[in-house]
DNA sequence: GCAAACTGGTTACAATTGCAAGGATACCCG
DNA sequence: CGGGTATCCTTGCAATTGTAACCAGTTTGC
């Protein structure tokens, strides 16, 4: 009985493959950013936002793109010695204030979100519309699942 | 025309969406390595793969879980240190040397690993087998264009 | 009306990670 | 053989990231 071989396999564990699959997504998709205008990730992140909301304090980015605030902060930073965002104080609270995209950072926003768009497009160019429709409700629901089993072990 | 807003829509972006779901099921189940025995998600995937396969190298190791080569001999030192693994030179090839797990290793990927598994279980506990088997497909598929792609834009 | 508690944001510090270089060994080919 | 090159692994260093402490400003509750 002993001999146990074996109770996992990792090339089928599903947070293994999410991991695996989501790092060579993005690794790949980075690649854009970068090589065209050095912009990494989570910079890249917040020009999405901006571009798809307009004005968003950093709080709010960071909650919609799911960074923590320090790197928020920190890509803010760079983006705002860049000249891409700006910053408006909010009158109604002094501790934060909002940011937007500058003409020349909406300029690169409306250069790469189309690229972005075609990058995802092409990672599901084989599949067929209900593959697709079956794709995001599964990972919805995953997400979701995710959550819920997050919440559970943290209590 | 102009107007433009908003040519992308990050909520519903697929890179996007699959770092998420990533990382909060990553984190989530590196929560049960860590707190009972204070294993990073690099060793445990060590454990996991020497616990599959029984005796691998660094290099082989880091292929097949996809780990960078440093993290993986950071990693293995780690391990070494604690007992969890031990390490048997190659006679036919000083270079490298063979990893296993130790007889405590062992002992915590049997632990660990029905663990994982449950966890993994209980992420697709609300899926039909035919729902499951479609999301297997789906993210198999994905993985292939994915790397198809970051081949392309290598070139 | 004001001290205590809280919140948005930044910054110091420590841990993690990747890249690049190096050390040891193995292979290749004249 | 033996020098050049490739491979496995480790290590030094720099970049990235998270945690915790902190500042400035706001809200709460007496």
């Amino acid at each position: 009985m002993t001999s146990s071989l074996p109770p996992l396999e990792l090339e089928s564990f599903l947070p293994y493959r999410l991991n695996v699959l989501a790092e060579t997504v993005s690794q790949s998709l980075a690649g854009v950013y970068r090589r065209r205008y050095g912009i990494t990730v989570p910079e890249w992140r917040l020009i999405a936002t901006l571009g798809q909301f307009g004005t968003v304090t950093a709080k709010g980015i960071g909650h919609h793109s799911r960074m923590h605030k320090t790197k928020v902060s920190r890509a803010a930073a760079t983006l705002e010695a860049r000249a891409l965002i700006r910053r408006e104080p909010n009158s109604q609270d002094m501790r934060e204030s909002f940011l937007a995209l500058t003409e020349d950072g909406r300029a690169i926003y409306e250069t790469l979100a189309p690229q972005a768009r075609d990058f995802a497009q092409a990672l599901v160019a084989g599949f067929s519309s209900s593959e697709r429709a079956a794709l995001d409700g599964l990972l919805e629901r995953l997400m979701l699942r995710a959550q819920e089993l997050t919440n559970e072990m943290a209590e």
